[in-house]
Order: C-alpha cells, then structure tokens, then sequence
DNA sequence: ATGAAAGCGCTAACAA
DNA sequence: TTGTTAGCGCTTTCAT
C-alpha cells in the first residue's frame, strides 16, 4: 500500500561521515565495545549531525527484539480499561518500548488476528485480557518467544502470569453491604460467561447470600455484557419481574449507567425504590445521579503491575509464574441507600 | 534487554517443506507474480502445516513498510481522546495495520521522545494532537516518510491533513445559548493556551459576546488545563470573585466535572446559582447531576476519519492537504437551566 | 513458470 | 582498539 519513501540515513552514511568503520558506530550506540574517546566523540557528532535513527527492522532483524509490547482488551473506551491501559503505556514509555492497542469487542476471532499480527511483528511482549475459551490459541503460540501477562482474567492455571483483583471478595463485600441493608431479594446482572471476573464475581454473590441464609433465585439473575445497553437489558429483565429484587448488583461500571437509565424509564428512584450497587468507580462518580456505590478496582495499577511483570519476564524467562491479587474497596456513597438512614 | 528466543519458522522452512524455492513461497505470499496452481497449492499447505507467519522485520527491511502508525495524544484517558483512539484502532485494524499509542501530557518532550520512537520504528503514518508550539520537531521528521495527520489542533497551515472540529462555531452557540438564557456574566475556563481548540472557542466566545453587545471581562477569563482538577481550580478561581459570574463555559468535559464539584463545594446549585455549558459529550451524562448541557464533539468520527485520510495519503503522496472540520452539536440538558423555565 | 542470488541496515564474531 | 564481513529473513531482478 504505501509507496516507498527515498532512502534515509543509515549507520554507512554515519561510518563515511565520521571515518570510521560500521563496526565502530554501532559499537558507541550500544556501548558494548570500548571505543576511544576521540572516536566515541566523532561518531557522536556525525550522528547528530546527520540525525541518524537506527532502522529498527534490521536491528530487529538482527536481534529479535522489537522494543514493542501489545495491549489487547475487550474495550479501550470502557474507563476500566482506558486506565489499565494508561498505567501500561507509562511504564513501557519508561522502557522505552512502544505499546501496540487491540480491541477484540471479546471476538475470539479479533483475537486471534491481533495476536497474529503481534506475532508477526515480533512484538516482545503481550498483555491481555483474553476473550471466553481462547485459550487453545494462546496455548499454540510460540510462547516461548512472547512474554505473556494475562489480566482481569486468569491464565494462572496455565503457567501465565496474572495480575486480577480479588473479584469474589469485592462481590461479596458488595452483597453483605446490601444484606445489611436490609435487602433479601438483590438482583445481579452479569457480563457475559466464562470469563473470570464474571465467574468469581457470580461466586462471591452466592456466597454471600447463602452466608446470611438467602437462597439464590436463578431467576434474579442476568446475564447480559459489559456496555450501557448491557447494563439497560439486564436490568430491564429484573426489574419487569412481578416480584422485582429491591436492590441490583451490577457486575461493570458501564452496566450501572444503563441500570440507573432502565431505573429512570421505569419511573423508578434510586436508591429510594432500587438499591444499587456495581464494580468499577468513575473519575465522575462524584457528580453522578445519585452518587454510585462502588467496588472501586485500582485499574492504574493493574495495568502498572502487569507491565513490571512483563519488564521482569523479558529479563528471565525462567522465573515462576506469578498470580498478583490486587484489592478492590468498597465506597459507599448514595445509590446503595445508605445514606437514607 | 530480552534475551534472543529460538528461532521461529522461515521463508526457507516452507520453501523446503514445500520443495519450492523462497522465491515462489515469496510469491504466492504477495500474490504478485504468476504461479502454477498446484505450487500454489502446496505452499499453502505448507504455510498452515508450519504455521509460518512473515517476519516483518526482513519484510519491513526490504519493503520499508511497517503495516503500523502511530497516535500520540495527551491523554488516552480523557474519554474525548479514548473515543477518538477507538476510531483510529478500528480503521487501522480493517487496514491490517497496527497502532501504537503515545500519551504525551502536552509536554512537548514526550512528544519529541514518541517522535522519534516511531521514525525509529518506521511507522508508516502517524495521527497526532500536537502539544502547544511544537512545530519545529515536526518541520524536522522526515515526512515524506511518514504520512502525519493533524487531529484536535490544525496544522493545515504546514500542509498538513488535518481532522477537527469547529471550535469557533461550538463556543458561539454555547455562549449564545447562554445569553439567550439570560445571562451577561458568563464565566470562561480555557484549556492551555496555544493549541487551536482554546483559541479558537476563546474567539468564539468573545464573538458571542460582542455580537450581543456585551463587554469581554478578562477578569471572567481563567486559563486552565484539560483534566479534573483543572476544572476545579478554574471554576474556583471565577466564582470566588467578588461579583462572580452567573454563568460557566468549561472548554473540555473533564473541567466540567471539576467545575460541578467546585460548585458543591462552595454552596451553590447548579444551574440554580451557576449555569453550565461544557464542551464534550458523555456515555453518562444523561446519569449525571445535573445532566450536562453540552456542546458534543464527534469523537469516535474524528478517529475514523483521520484515519481514513492517513491511508488515503498513504496511497497518494501527493493529494493536496485537506482539512476536515466536523461540527458540532448543542445538546441541551439541565445544566444550563434552560429546563428551569 | 520457477529459481538463484543480491541486497535491505544492522550486529557481532573474528581478523588485524 | 578498530575494521571486515557474514548473515538475520525477506523481496525482486534476472536467468533459465
């Protein structure tokens, strides 16, 4: 598709520049030969003078490192993984590497293509939030070759480190919170099956219900997806119930939105009539209506500690995996109904 | 840094499992030059049996393409910018091209860094909200090489394509619709200065203004930056004025929400005591308290069509320059008191 | 219609 | 201490 550019300035060009020989230009760029001060300094100058960058597909070639890592996630506009991809991208920068997005919208199928153009590109290192039963890909990837983080959903089992958060404990800690407010019939929306967040999440709810003694009606629960309409359909199902739950559980951010604008077209208030509580806290959270009570998830982090696992990884790729459990928190503002005692 | 992996399958692997030479596997990869069928056939199954995949390395060395562009915003994290790289990554992506993304926090030497990261990396094109006067480093890259697409801010002075929004149009029909509300005291927070969009709704504002007879007090002027707490201290430092305006105008939808929290924070309702317009739109704004009257920014189709001109240019170098404006759209809400009537 | 071989720009082993 | 050169995997001209 593209056409070809003229030639640009390469390491030959440097070496007549300066008098010396190729040899010698790449041995100050990458310090690991002594050269002679004098020398050292003439080619300094000759490559500033001439603005020479390295062509990174022959040292590529050369050396197999690419100096570039992919991020593949469901959703980069979903705030729980803009900020994960944030805290990514400042650590690679740090690196010095270069940080490649996928969206796979979880489509195994996009998957696939992302992880085969990664692949391709000889990226050094991949971080992913693998989509529903992917992982007989994964598992006929030269591994060996990429560094590979699982997160938000575990590859624990397979060998792969992880970097999650403690889902069962937060979907507990978020059920309790409802149960001792009162609240007996608590509906859950969940995002779709068979990944770890929603699996771990959907425990911790049970758990905490049979904990105080409630039975868990299949009936109030929703699967639906992590978007605002996802959160609108899932919450339209519970609510249309004849014997409606007095308080939702959200299991994503982006669902809660459509849950509180299901609630609105119902005519229903929340927390008055509805009780809600979800994951994931917003930056806006504050200046919500009314004011979300969360199960805050320390996304910046997430994205931060898979990248330090990855650095790691790349320096020794025999060190065992590693599982990292990040803590979410409970903040209790309006929407639970707490504050209308 | 990473240590050199086993070699994968090659060229030659498939030439020789197929018993071909390289050249024909070569060919039948680029389908550009005449093979039999039955060779054709069994480099193909030769290419699935090893499950070779190109090294774009020595593709990229021969053919200097590199099937990846760049995106260097300020920050991904501002969910115009998100909406703007899910554009971007969605078109890329049908290109069969890859996306790095760069995070530059209007500092200009992150800029610079990621400049030279990616005419390291050989990107073929690059999409880019440029810092405040960062000109020179962009006069200086090689840009025959390397497609550039101005977003957000105009470079179309420079020649450059440029994809964005009319600013001036937007500020005028906010500040108009707030002067039609009533108001003559309407406060202005600007992003940094220097970067079009400030300028340019800044104009818009004073042109509202004047054309309703009404005198610019830079005293109601407050220069802030894009981000939360930016909003907050802007808004802060107009309503703590003696005789505070009546009205806000938040040039960036992150400031809003800082203004709104300033606005709790002194006392007074919104748009009771201070009315508010914002520019950009929000997934959540119809959850928000008050619901935000905005000017909307199309955001997801400033991705896509910066991208669409960046293949577009990659195809014919030497099209002449577009700019492409985009308009925007006054969305009215609670915030501006209009329901008040 | 297919293959041999040069060469893209770089690194690193080896020579001098 | 510095330079010469082979070769990374691919594309493409030129022979055959």
């Amino acid at each position: 598709m593209a056409m070809s550019p003229n030639r640009s300035v390469t390491i030959k060009d440097v070496a007549n520049h300066a008098s010396v020989s190729v040899a010698t230009v790449s041995a100050v760029m990458n310090k690991n030969k002594y050269v002679s001060p004098e020398l050292a300094q003439r080619v300094r100058e000759s490559i500033s003078a001439l603005s020479y960058k390295r062509n990174s597909f022959a040292h590529g070639l050369k050396t197999r490192v690419s100096y570039s890592i992919g991020l593949i996630v469901p959703d980069i506009t979903n705030p729980f993984f803009t900020n994960i991809a944030r805290g990514v991208e400042d650590v690679a920068s740090a690196h010095n590497y270069s940080l490649i997005l996928g969206n796979t919208d979880e489509d195994p199928e996009k998957e696939k293509k992302y992880l085969q153009l990664l692949e391709s590109k000889q990226a050094d290192g991949l971080i992913i939030a693998v989509t529903a039963r992917s992982h007989e890909y994964l598992q006929s990837l030269p591994i060996q070759h990429l560094a590979l983080i699982s997160i938000d959903r575990s590859l624990f089992d397979l060998g792969i480190d992880t970097v999650m958060v403690d889902n069962r404990a937060g979907a507990r800690t978020a059920v309790e919170h409802l149960i001792a407010l009162g609240h007996r019939r608590i509906g859950l929306v969940t995002g779709i099956r068979g990944i770890a967040p929603t699996e771990e999440r959907l425990l911790g709810y049970t758990e905490a219900l049979e904990k105080h003694g409630i039975a868990v009606d299949p009936a109030l629960i929703a699967v639906s997806y992590a978007r605002v309409g996802g959160g609108e359909r899932g919450a339209m199902q519970l609510l249309a119930l004849e014997n409606r739950p007095t308080a939702l559980f959200m299991m994503d951010g982006t669902m809660a939105i459509g849950a509180l604008q299901t609630i609105a077209k119902l005519g229903l208030r929340c927390p008055e009539d509805i009780a809600l509580v979800c994951f994931d806290d917003f930056t806006w959270a504050a200046v919500m209506q009314p004011r979300l009570t969360v199960i805050d998830q320390p996304t910046y982090e997430i994205g931060q500690q898979s990248a330090h696992l990855l650095f790691e990884r790349l320096q020794n790729r025999k060190r065992a995996p590693r599982e990292i459990r990040l803590q979410t928190q409970l903040i209790v503002r309006e929407s639970c109904g707490a504050m209308l005692r």
